[in-house]
DNA sequence: GTTATAGTTGAAGTAAACTTGAAGTCAAGC
DNA sequence: GCTTGACTTCAAGTTTACTTCAACTATAAC
């Protein structure tokens, strides 16, 4: 139990690839922890860096911070997570990356004739409808992620 | 020009998946028209599905309201689209959905990979850092649609 | 010891894409 | 001709995922 190699915001935002009003978010948010320092300041074990890449891929992959920390809860709280337990969570995301890509493939598919048609129909055309990929709304393919995020620091807004 | 095939607001709503408020929320924003009543009401042009078919079909592709926005003002003004007016707007979506579905399949890959090593590397893994696909951020693959909208009334909030 | 840099908090702001509510008006069927 | 349901406006609220601000306080280097 090392105290040394604990890491400071700067650390941790710039290894990550997240602001710290970020990480601070975060912690808010039950998503990562972090111990204190007598002057009350952050200090981050290195398992953070793991977290945070389990939350930016999860992101990626269209699970929303709810969801991540749902996620993220499972893991064990004595222990540092073994390999086992990231693995365990990030096999979810298969089936459901797979349904985000059966998901657009179908609305290229489905571009590709209606530039031969132009057609637009609201309820034949499967750009505008992608009816049964999509109209399922119980559990299934309704998501797909809002943006893909970009391992960066993002411009701050304005 | 027959008044007697005007569509009212709860016509259109129905047939089009969109709730009267996202209707004219639309209208503020630019994206639809629609004439008035005497008595003030809104009466819209049958080509108004079109245009919201067009609508929903570009969100699904993953653009923004604005973006929308400007495609739909590059349509001609005094007459009614034409079948080669719609197909034009369609085309740029090709690429767009080539590179979303790219990204995709990337990170799907990585994952396949990571559930063999269960890395979740901040540096290597191709889930939390899907570099190539989406580092360059200039004009390029850095987008995907938030969730693929389900053509049909969203649940109310709350 | 001092100073520059880094970190702390809580509240408020931001952006997108709508929805909700209140308070009132219109249209259609009987 | 009146009631009922549909419609109107405008302002304010909602959600997600953060960022920004102001006013302080710590830490590290010298």
């Amino acid at each position: 139990m090392k105290t040394t190699d604990l890491l400071n915001v700067s650390d941790v935002a710039h290894r990550s690839g997240f602001a710290p009003s970020a990480l601070r978010f975060y912690e808010r948010e039950g998503l990562i922890g972090a111990t204190r320092t007598t002057g009350n300041q952050r200090r981050y074990e290195r398992n953070v860096l793991r977290r945070l890449a389990f939350v930016r891929a999860a992101q990626n992959v269209g699970l929303s911070l709810d969801e991540i920390a749902a996620a993220l809860s499972t893991l064990p709280d004595g222990r540092t997570p073994t390999r086992a337990d990231w693995t365990r969570l990030s096999r979810t995301w298969r089936s459901r990356l797979d349904e985000q890509i059966a998901a657009l493939s179908k609305l290229r598919d489905g571009l590709d004739s209606c530039i031969g048609c132009g057609c637009l129909s609201l309820k034949k055309c499967a750009i505008s409808n992608p009816g049964d990929v999509a109209a399922t709304d119980g559990p299934g393919a309704n998501y797909l992620p809002r943006r893909l995020r970009v391992n960066v620091q993002r411009t701050p807004a304005r």
